[in-house]
DNA sequence: CGTACGATAACGTGGCGTAAGCGTTT
DNA sequence: AAAACGCTTACGCCACGTTATCGTAC
């Protein structure tokens, strides 16, 4: 029953990730829960950091990579942060458009040797 | 000059692998290389091996599932065999149509997430 | 005699999973 | 009193990279 600040569990819940998940982030300084004791609480600055690392996650930045984006993110002022921001995405989208390339060609290999076993299949 | 053998920096040479990698095949027991005292000598059969696990690899198997995939292909004979071999590629084919279609869809994020941003500097 | 090649051993990486064993709260 | 929740510590996973230190072959 917390009115703004989210409890560990809760936390889990919501972003539907295990504790081991927060620990660690809090462990590499990407979260920084207040401590009441041994418990910890997550402001909502804290569940906006949780959004954008999620997200970044899935742009398949590593964790390392999403440090930078929040700082970022955090003094999201400037046109110079903005466009810093861009061509971090832009390094990120060739990454990916590579990705896919030799992703598509693997499968074409793999499609190509299952025929080709289809074929030895079909004749025996 | 080994006419049939390859010593381990041949092998290395070969396939663009460090040692490192080797040995850790070997450890693992997917390569098994002649041991003579303390050197290492690869014959066309391991060759042939580490030519399948770097197909394998390129196709996103772990190296559990390439080990299965070498016992197919050691006793390549029987119909059944090949037929494994296909409900294997089929499954990986799945897996790697799924992972593109995650890929295409980050893509799309990432890409409408700088067009928002780009918006945000032409303003500014 | 150097130096290139190879050996083993062991710790590091990323991003957590998983278990052990404890205390606190309901 | 039992169950649920949380805590810290620490080892496991995969596929190797990296370093340290040694021996051996040319």
């Amino acid at each position: 029953m917390s009115d703004e600040r989210l409890t560990f569990k809760e936390m889990c819940a919501k972003f539907d990730v295990t504790p081991r998940t927060l620990r660690y982030y809090e462990y590499i300084e990407l979260l920084s829960p207040d401590r009441e004791g041994r418990s910890r609480f997550y402001s909502p600055r804290e569940t906006a950091r949780m959004t954008l690392i999620l997200r970044g996650r899935r742009f398949g930045f590593s964790l390392e990579e999403i440090r930078q984006w929040l700082l970022l993110y955090e003094e999201k002022g400037s046109k110079a942060q903005f466009e810093e921001f861009l061509r971090l995405a832009d390094r990120q989208l060739d990454v990916l458009a590579e990705e896919r390339a030799r992703l598509d060609q693997t499968i074409d290999d793999l499609n190509a040797l299952r025929a080709e076993t289809q074929g030895l299949v079909d004749k025996a």
